[in-house]
DNA sequence: TTATAAATTTAAGTATGCTTAATTATTATA
DNA sequence: TATAATAATTAAGCATACTTAAATTTATAA
């Protein structure tokens, strides 16, 4: 499997999970920087290998084993980020840029072996979920956006599901940070933006933030 | 750079470099396993870039940038058979395996990070030398191949120059690792043999092994 | 419902990095 | 020094992964 093939697989995992799930072939095109004809003429590539699901003109899907290709390079991706943020401290932005690039060079004998010396963790630093080999993925069932968090109680930042520098570099110079707790001040239903508290400063968060943040309720 | 101009252009530094120095293109296509075809089209290819110095039925040569270019793809290699080594244990084979692949897709920043973490090493484990960022690579004066050793000595091993599994397995089976002391017990000038004593074991070990195995004088 | 806009496909073309087959140049040797 | 063996080159072709431009299909909206 060459790198793009791997991206192409892992944007249409990544964007059916989504709450939108469009899975369109212009999105994923443009999710990769590339045309609609060569989009096209991925498509129909991959359908020949049994990856892709594809029917004219009809949105994007992947097969299982396409799924599964998609997982693991998702799970080499999330290996690669704990592995530097742990050794070499990188930032929540850099491990990610760096993996991006790794995992398509990426061993299965090295992703395991990677994996044995973190302890099998179940989240990279960004709270994303790692897939077991097996393609098993947890799904966090108790937690949720902030932007659908409720006002007036405490919750633990769980997840900052975004690849970002900009969001990652807003993040740091405000603590918000994986593990830390944060107190919900107020919803603001009118323009969904969302008034938080953390370490005595008040923060107002627009939607684009507060539905890549996610939280686990506090006691 | 893509993977196969950084092989292309590796094999040219690293042949150049033995006592050889068969840089004819049939032999960089043959430790390449590409047809002379393929790397007669390659060496004009990176004629035309400045890395390499090309002359129609001449052997080829790097130029000053594309000796650049070499080092820091065995940088890059070295650092990351240092930091595999360091942190996940692999084998001298398996780090070599790992780096082969990595190499090609880490970045400047990320090979300085590997540098850092590892304290700025001069010698990956197998005892080769990392090259500086500024292309700067010691020359390790001081020590010189097995075959070249005098019996009735008593030297320390400082380096494994090979990237061949069976020649692993054998030094790891026979206690023959960087840093170990051995004794030289004698040098058979007919059949350019070598009777070493290692951990009390009397080993016959012939020419192949006798060249890629480096030694350092004990006082 | 029909025009129009948006999305998708098709067609033709490009660069990379290979291949095989045929040709030409170099080198080694008798 | 002619010749055979070896090495290197050229030519033609292929797969991948893209491009632009034109044609076609689908969706949207008057």
């Amino acid at each position: 499997m060459t790198a793009s093939i791997e991206n192409f697989i892992k944007a249409i995992y990544k964007q059916g999970k989504l709450p939108g799930a469009d899975t369109r072939l212009s999105t994923i095109a443009g999710l990769l920087n590339i045309t609609n004809a060569a989009a096209t003429d991925m498509a129909r590539k991959l359908a020949v290998k049994e990856l892709v699901n594809y029917t004219k003109y009809k949105p994007l899907t992947l097969t299982a084993s396409g799924k599964q290709l998609a997982l693991n390079v998702i799970r080499k991706h999330r290996l690669w980020e704990s592995f530097l943020y742990k050794t070499l401290k990188l930032s929540l932005h850099e491990i990610h840029r760096e993996a991006e690039q790794l995992e398509h060079l990426t061993s299965d004998f090295l992703a395991d072996e990677i994996d044995r010396y973190l302890g099998n963790p179940a989240t990279d630093p960004h709270g994303d979920p790692i897939p077991a080999l097996n393609g098993k993925i947890e799904s966090s069932v108790s937690h949720m956006p902030l932007s659908e968090a409720d006002s007036g109680y405490m919750y633990e930042i769980s997840r900052l599901f975004s690849s970002d520098k900009d969001f990652f570099d807003f993040c740091t110079s405000n603590h918000i940070a994986i593990g830390s707790n944060i107190w919900v001040e107020k919803q603001y239903d009118s323009n969904k933006m969302t008034e938080i508290k953390i370490d005595q400063n008040k923060i107002l968060l627009n939607e684009e933030f507060t539905r890549i943040i996610y939280l686990r309720q506090v006691d």
